[in-house]
DNA sequence: AACCAGGCGCATA
DNA sequence: TATGCGCATGGT
């Protein structure tokens, strides 16, 4: 992996194990847009960013080596080794298929509070509804930024609304939610800077003192948003997994990564075809 | 027109 | 501890 700055672009080249498609369209983040040039265009932490891949480089516009550097190379996951993961998870078959399928997907690290608000709204939902929630929330309360963007709303702004004031959301059921989540995040109750430093098992005890999480909002939060690759999130596609391939647990050697493990399990089952 | 969607809270036993 | 049901909304 080599990174340029040129002419206020980030150029990322040498890139492996990388598939922007699939990293921003697996249904671990939703605020991404993808282009008519098939460029991405999306909001992380404050920050606009237009992106796009050609092959082994990847291009991030109008970006200062300050942003990439505090912001993007975490984001994107660039110094883990995703290849020698890989080649530890093929050691069982299925994780062999499924990464052979769709290689490159990767992690990305998001923003706590983002993503545990994210999960929330994503529970008994489907990932263009949630996108559109999201959507909304952000252009109704989060703060303008260049370019017609938005920023996700923090806690703090969020924690002083009533469920009248996010109904224009749609959100249903999930608006009294998201609201507890930001009193208690905005009050410290639920401290997610800290959590991201406690043991999982701690961490996960603190989420789900938030009204709205349960297990799986909690490990994607923890998976998502606080750097647990060992975080392991059960939905119904991977519950489908464990059932037909790993009727007697995991495979010993995803364990320690198996939330990442889980993403190309999840994009596999999801996308395979209907019939089985 | 039922059924489903990256679940969870609550009641019941 | 373990089920089962209702939940807002929108797409098929």
């Amino acid at each position: 992996m080599k990174i340029l700055y040129n002419s206020n672009n980030i150029i990322v080249s040498d890139l492996v194990n990388f598939n922007l498609d699939l990293i921003l369209d697996c249904g671990q983040a939703f605020r991404w847009m993808r282009c008519e040039d098939g460029s991405w265009h999306g909001v992380v932490r404050g920050l606009p960013l237009t992106v796009r891949q050609d092959g082994g480089t990847l291009t991030l516009f109008d970006t200062s080596p300050d942003d990439f550097e505090r912001v993007w190379r975490g984001y994107f996951d660039l110094d883990r080794d995703y290849s020698e993961l890989c080649e530890r998870f093929s050691a069982d078959a299925s994780m062999q298929t499924a990464i052979g399928e769709y290689p490159g997907i990767r992690v990305l690290n998001q923003e706590p509070w983002e993503t545990l608000c994210s999960f929330i709204i994503s529970q008994n939902n489907n990932i263009p509804r949630i996108k559109g929630i999201i959507a909304r929330l952000c252009e109704g309360f989060g703060n303008p930024l260049p370019g017609g963007n938005y920023s996700f709303p923090n806690a703090q702004r969020l924690s002083g609304l009533t469920v009248d004031d996010l109904s224009p959301l749609r959100a249903g059921f999930r608006a009294k939610y998201i609201l507890d989540a930001a009193r208690k995040v905005a009050d410290g109750e639920v401290n997610l800077t800290a959590l991201c430093d406690m043991n999982i098992d701690d961490a996960r005890v603190e989420l789900i003192k938030i009204k709205g999480v349960g297990a799986k909002v909690a490990e994607c939060t923890l998976l998502y948003g606080c750097g647990f690759a060992e975080a392991f999130p059960v939905d119904v596609w991977i519950k489908r997994v464990l059932a037909e391939i790993y009727p007697d647990g995991l495979p010993a050697c995803i364990l320690g990564e198996q939330g990442i493990a889980q993403q190309y399990l999840f994009h596999w089952r999801r996308n395979a075809i209907q019939g089985d």
